[in-house]
DNA sequence: GTCTATAGACCGATAGAC
DNA sequence: GTCTATCGGTCTATAGAC
């Protein structure tokens, strides 16, 4: 795990210090420190601290988009040109999960660096994002929006907008759920997953209007 | 509008650019500057920009906490200990699109600087919000809990994350639907508060497991 | 209560020795 | 490719004149 090149240490440690405390919020010396090299290190490997932001997503991204990408695929291939709602979604949600999980503790300190990403906005790192991921982003916005064309496309864009905060928030690990103790991280994750498909999915397909969509549970 | 006391100023400005660059990414000098007071004034009037952004936080919060519990009161009248589950959101969602109201031009700021305070960690910030905050926060976790009795505790919790993820992330305004030209702001936030409360309801009623939770609608 | 001036620390980036 | 040293700039906070 320890002592890789000088460049996948200074990765790994702006991995985790962006997780922790967003871009800004993280020095070169911080992360040089941690990373056990030499303040010029960056610079020199990188070019200057956005060059290597942006390099700490798309060493994650680029796979994780080709899973997304695949996964559609395989669904198109199997269910036509318009599958349905909840493998769409799953093609979405799932790869995420499996990105970060190459760190030592199970932990996954990348999703929560993407969600900074909404936050802490950079012009520059959200120009490369839009460029570079862009065409699958809106080849999953339109998928999904053909699964409820019941809907206008205001709010078709809204329930997707909230599906998305949904989706960051979670993957983020911002919540009050907790990996119970006798479960594996692998298997917390999953069903995290798997459950906020689900939430999404009856949420994105709920009533135009009023009056909820099932009777209360009580 | 404009000339109020130096301390209004003070946290109008903070509040503007910490709802563009964060906390960390704001400096005491951009925030006199827009308020148009000297650099010292932040440390007189309120010690530190620590103990500034608490107030901004407590500004605005004191307020909106007092609505919502109002709300909640109003709603036990009506319905006795437990009302629906539809009430019960739009008491937490609804009044927090007043909040910044006052904002000259019928933006909220501060809607967005609660997200960051997510993102952003600081634990006397946390610590400040969960003390001040905790008890009206988990009267409504309750309340949606009960609401959903079918579910198991753990499932709950995590739909409540995911709840208020889509909350968060869908009133700072970070997603995709803009306001259309021909409706007023106030009709935009009415709008989507109205249809988040539906996408999070159907979501928290979903089946909970497999399957979708309606027909789609194609 | 408002100002100037500055202390003391930290920042990103770079020049240049090895 | 790695290091030291440093430049020029930023930051929060404060001391002290008015």
């Amino acid at each position: 795990m320890a002592a890789q090149g000088t460049k996948e240490r200074i990765l790994a440690a702006a991995e985790t210090l962006f997780a922790e405390s967003g871009f800004t919020g993280t020095s070169l010396r911080q992360l040089t420190q941690l990373a056990n090299v030499n303040l010029a290190a960056v610079n020199y490997h990188f070019g200057s601290k956005d060059k290597l932001i942006q390099e700490v997503f798309r060493r994650r991204l680029d796979g994780l988009y080709r899973e997304r990408e695949a996964a559609l695929d395989a669904l198109q291939e199997k269910h036509g040109e318009l599958p349905p709602l909840i493998p769409i979604l799953e093609a979405f949600v799932f790869p995420a999960m499996a990105v970060g999980e190459d760190s030592a503790d199970g932990g996954s300190p990348f999703v929560q660096v993407l969600a900074r990403a909404f936050v802490e906005y950079r012009d520059e790192l959200r120009a490369f994002l839009s460029d570079r991921y862009g065409d699958v982003n809106r080849r999953f916005f339109q998928l999904i929006a053909a699964n409820l064309e019941a809907l206008d496309t205001e709010e078709i864009v809204s329930r997707i907008d909230f599906m998305v905060g949904a989706l960051t928030y979670a993957m983020a690990d911002f919540g009050l759920y907790q990996r119970p103790d006798d479960i594996s991280p692998e298997a917390y994750w999953r069903i995290r997953a798997e459950r906020l498909v689900h939430f999404v999915a009856a949420g994105l397909q709920g009533p135009r209007d009023g009056s909820g969509a099932a009777p209360p549970a009580a």
